[in-house]
DNA sequence: TAAACCAGTTTGTACCGCAAACCAGTATGC
DNA sequence: GCATACTGGTTTGCGGTACAAACTGGTTTA
């Protein structure tokens, strides 16, 4: 109807997809920090992004301290775009400005 | 955080919104078949939308047939216009098109 | 040894969108 | 003139989900 990608439309996943699609790569403290979301949502959030394939998430040690990396998967970038496209048509049909 | 209005966000009455905002006008069964939505959606979403105070309801009669005008309110023009921005704001940082 | 901390995950709840059931009134078939 | 179908909606029930708060497993500090 819309055709609303509704993984990527929930707000602070879309944040997060867009963030990610800047930098191609980020470790979940930078996007705790850039996102301004708390732990719990971040981490659920992303889990629901790997769930649709969309990243991916590399877990490693930075020493002994554990560190999550995220990155968006091709799947995911081709969805963002896809999304864009959509959001700026609907935009659009409404008369500019 | 991202502060997109979730009234407007949400994308069965984002795409009202959109059409009324092209229209300036309009009655219940022409946004019914514009828009795709089933009567009960169509309703309860309208019903949000005002209460948000976003859009007015006019209920009148065309014969012996009940008749429900909508149309965006002044307020309802400048959340939309808003939702815009930011939207295209986020859109925007991940890097271009 | 314990207390504080880091880097997250799991859990619980309250809301919300969706579809289906419902309803009041009007035209139509018998 | 009675019932059946249709218009133009509204209300209800249910399933999914976002959010915050509590929890965990390991690590440094006191």
């Amino acid at each position: 109807m819309t055709d609303l990608d509704r993984v990527i439309h929930e707000p602070a996943r879309l944040l997060i997809v867009a963030l990610l699609a800047g930098v191609k790569e980020a470790d979940f403290l930078w996007l705790l920090r850039e996102s301004g979301l708390t732990k719990g949502n971040l981490s659920s959030h992303l889990g629901k992004l790997e769930e649709a394939g969309y990243v991916e998430i590399e877990k490693t040690f930075r020493g002994k301290i554990p560190l999550t990396m995220a990155r968006l998967t091709r799947p995911g970038s081709k969805a963002f775009k896809e999304y864009k496209q959509r959001m700026n048509g609907l935009l659009a049909k409404s008369g500019g400005s």
